[in-house]
DNA sequence: ATGTTCCTTCTTTTT
DNA sequence: GAAGGAACAT
């Protein structure tokens, strides 16, 4: 620093130097003019359009950084949204190596939905919530679903409850209530619709009544909250002065409103986006949001980063290639690299699924022969269902490797009990839970039973947990009605485990409570018996060691817990707006933490953190904002990468594109494209072939001069 | 109430 | 080709 402001000093003599904030110059180090430009802007609102690889993190990081150290902005002042939590983490991390540790715990860098969880949880009851509300996981709404369609005789096999299920949440993603539904639904509305209608009007009203709220319905409840109070609004216009918003290209119709909600007339928001990238229109984001914002928002800046730093120029050739089919772009964007030429992109052409299986193994293994360390080579798919010759190969080599996505931990049946344990504790309400583990692992709670209480507690109009109690009082008061105690009798082991549970929790830090609760329910004896049963008891990812998995996840919650919440610590002289309960209870904090923030494998430590030297696996989708020296596109197919579903849906085909797109961009080095003749599927063999985005590259530069690419036949091949 | 067996369905992608 | 659900048997 001392050298440095020296040779400034020398360099050029001007009086502004002397006032200049020495750190805010190492922020604009290394930034190329574009990036400069976004970077060290005034605080106004801007749009900056970013290619991939075109150091749109960076840029976003170095502006917060910027925002702090020369425009002297308080970090509790801004807030940084993303899409999802790899890149709020990544953001956060890469944030405290430029600014300090400090800044993490006032400085709100999260998803949509945890930021929208933080306001909930602070005003609670403005929201008509009940403080210790829980969060329903896309398991447990469909199963609530379910539930409901059974009660009112729908026919769960004509109507799929996951297609109901995701149809309520895209109207709660499109802002329309139960009742605005109903009013747009007539007699000619086709039957899945008039099912949708009818099932919506209850789920919200069992949903209040279970104090839960499913993921669509964080956003929704934040957007009203902030709508139908003006004074929450105005405090949070009063603190979040600077707002930016990464992915935008990803952002849905109510994430969008939040975002104008949540802004102030002082406020600033800078998003950052890249239509070519936009690939979750199928869950409703809407690269229309771009051009929105431009109207939407007074005098906005824009920047566009089009310098790739990341691929070689023949990579990129490919990549400007593919995405040029595309019609409807935003902006017509050719990337240009500065990592030279490269070699060509290989296009390895297989005999079947398991020669390219074998085909790519044997080429990992030769990059790591020739000194490529293993966690710089990905192979990515469009489908999960993909990675298994590659995870058979890969285990026959010796050759580490980890897979992101795929069944997720907290997406186990196992784990989800443990959770719904949980979460009845921490909200009796939440019949949901409580109906999927009242017999889990079974303690002779029969249907006959269930239907019982369920009729006790629809007659109250009350949560079962409180049927229970209404049952107990009755049967004690000596009232005795043979088959009412006779219902108590069977229910009442439930109810003392129940009462012990609580009991047990309140002097007990949340692992050891944990771990009893486990042992206490007989979930660690059920599971391990079942894993006996099925002769997986020796299996590293058995559901019993899955448990214990649990369990150091929550010792790690507890050495380490988030960020605490400062929300209430603004001091205004409004006395509506009612400080923060602080949200003592350890449970309901790690709760929501896991229901949020839960994608990923975790180690062998419960830990998600991931240092070992290993080949990545994973989804195109996953892929996005990861770089990699060495990258395997596989399962280049037809009726793979164009979804077989664009054939016969309303399926973008323009957005399968801009996946193969994201795929080809995340390579740095190398990048090899393969596809299989014949792939069995299903235990069946079927014709597959190349991808016809391979098609039109490949007939884009037939007869044309250096082509950026090669094809390789690869037939026969020995295994083993 | 629970265990067995057969059947179907599913293979996008995520908070 | 697995995994979950329904139908049937115990």
């Amino acid at each position: 620093m001392q050298d440095n402001s020296l040779y400034e000093f020398n360099d050029g003599l001007s009086e502004d130097a002397l006032d200049e904030d020495p750190q805010s110059d190492s922020i604009l180090e290394g930034l190329n003019e574009s990036q400069h430009e976004a970077v060290s802007a005034e605080l106004r609102n801007m749009l900056i359009i970013a290619g991939a690889g075109t150091g749109k993190t960076r840029v976003l990081v170095s502006r917060i950084a910027w925002l702090i150290k020369h425009y002297h902005i308080a970090p509790r002042n801004i807030m940084a949204v993303t899409f999802t939590n790899k890149a709020a983490t990544e953001m956060r991390e890469r944030l405290s190596l430029m600014v300090g540790n400090s800044v993490q715990s006032s400085l709100w860098a999260n998803t949509f939905h945890s930021i929208c969880l933080r306001l909930l949880r602070a005003y609670a009851q403005y929201a008509g919530l009940v403080p210790g509300f829980t969060i329903l996981d896309t398991d447990s709404q469909v199963s609530l679903v379910k539930r409901l369609m059974k009660d009112m005789n729908i026919d769960t096999k004509e109507f799929k409850p996951s297609d109901i299920a995701s149809n309520i949440s895209k109207q709660k993603e499109n802002g329309i209530r139960a009742l605005a539904y109903s009013k747009k639904v007539s007699v000619k509305s086709p039957d899945y619709v008039k099912v949708t209608d009818r099932v919506y009007t209850v789920y919200e009203k069992v949903c209040n009544q279970e104090n839960s709220v499913d993921f669509s319905e964080l956003l929704l409840r934040t957007v009203e909250l902030l709508e139908n109070n003006r004074e929450i609004r105005e405090l949070q216009h009063r603190r979040f002065k600077e707002i930016l918003v990464d992915e935008f290209q990803d952002t849905n119709s109510i994430q969008y409103r939040f975002l104008r909600l949540i802004a102030g007339p002082n406020s600033h928001v800078l998003v950052v986006g890249d239509d070519d990238q936009s690939i979750y229109g199928w869950r409703g984001a809407d690269v229309g949001n771009m051009r929105k914002f431009l109207e939407d928002f007074s005098d906005v800046k824009q920047v566009l980063l089009a310098l790739n730093y990341r691929s070689t120029q023949k990579i990129l050739d490919v990549a400007n290639t593919i995405i040029g089919f595309n019609s409807d772009r935003l902006m017509e964007k050719v990337l240009k690299g500065n990592f030279g030429e490269g070699d060509k992109v290989k296009i390895l052409n297989c005999a079947n699924n398991k020669v390219e299986a074998a085909t790519v193994t044997d080429r990992i293994a030769a990059l790591h022969d020739s000194g490529v360390d293993y966690r710089d080579i990905s192979i990515l798919y469009r489908n999960n269902y993909l990675s298994l010759d590659f995870e058979q190969n890969l285990l026959r080599k010796h050759i580490p490797f980890v897979i992101y996505g795929g069944q997720k931990f907290f997406e186990r049946a196992e784990i989800l009990d443990a959770i719904a344990y949980m979460r009845i504790l921490v909200n009796e309400d939440d019949d949901t839970a409580l109906l999927r583990i009242i017999n889990t692992p079974s303690r002779k709670i029969g249907p006959k039973v269930v239907e019982g209480l369920r009729t006790i507690a629809s007659e109250r109009n009350c949560s079962l947990i409180k049927a229970i109690r209404l049952l107990e009082a009755h049967v004690n008061s000596g009232n005795v009605d043979k088959t009412l105690s006779s219902l108590y009798k069977k229910i009442s082991v439930f109810y003392e485990l129940f009462k012990a549970l609580n009991e047990k929790r309140q002097n007990m830090s949340l692992s050891a409570f944990a771990d009893e609760m486990l042992r206490m329910t007989g979930l660690y004896k059920y599971y391990q018996e079942k894993d006996f049963k099925d002769g997986k008891d020796t299996e590293e990812h058995s559901r019993y060691a899955n448990l214990g998995m649990l369990i150091s996840n929550i010792k790690e919650f507890e050495a380490a817990p988030p960020a605490e919440d400062d929300s209430s610590e603004e001091n205004t002289s409004e006395s509506t707006t009612e400080k923060e309960k602080k949200t003592e209870d350890p449970l309901l904090t790690y709760l929501s933490n896991i229901t949020l923030v839960s994608t990923g494998e975790l180690n062998e430590e419960g830990g998600t953190s991931n240092v070992a030297d290993a080949v990545n696996l994973m989804t195109m989708h996953a892929s996005k904002g990861l770089e990699f020296k060495y990258v395997f596109l596989v399962g280049f197919e037809k009726d793979i990468l164009p979804s077989r579903l664009c054939a016969y849906s309303d399926k973008s085909l323009a957005e399968e594109r801009r996946l193969a797109y994201v795929g080809v961009t995340r390579a740095k080095k190398a990048l090899f494209i393969s596809y299989a003749q014949v792939r069995s599927m299903f235990g069946k063999s079927e014709p597959t072939g190349a991808s016809s985005f391979l098609r039109d590259l490949v007939r884009e530069y037939k007869g044309k001069q250096d082509v950026p690419l090669m094809i390789e036949a690869v037939k026969g091949y020995s295994f083993y």
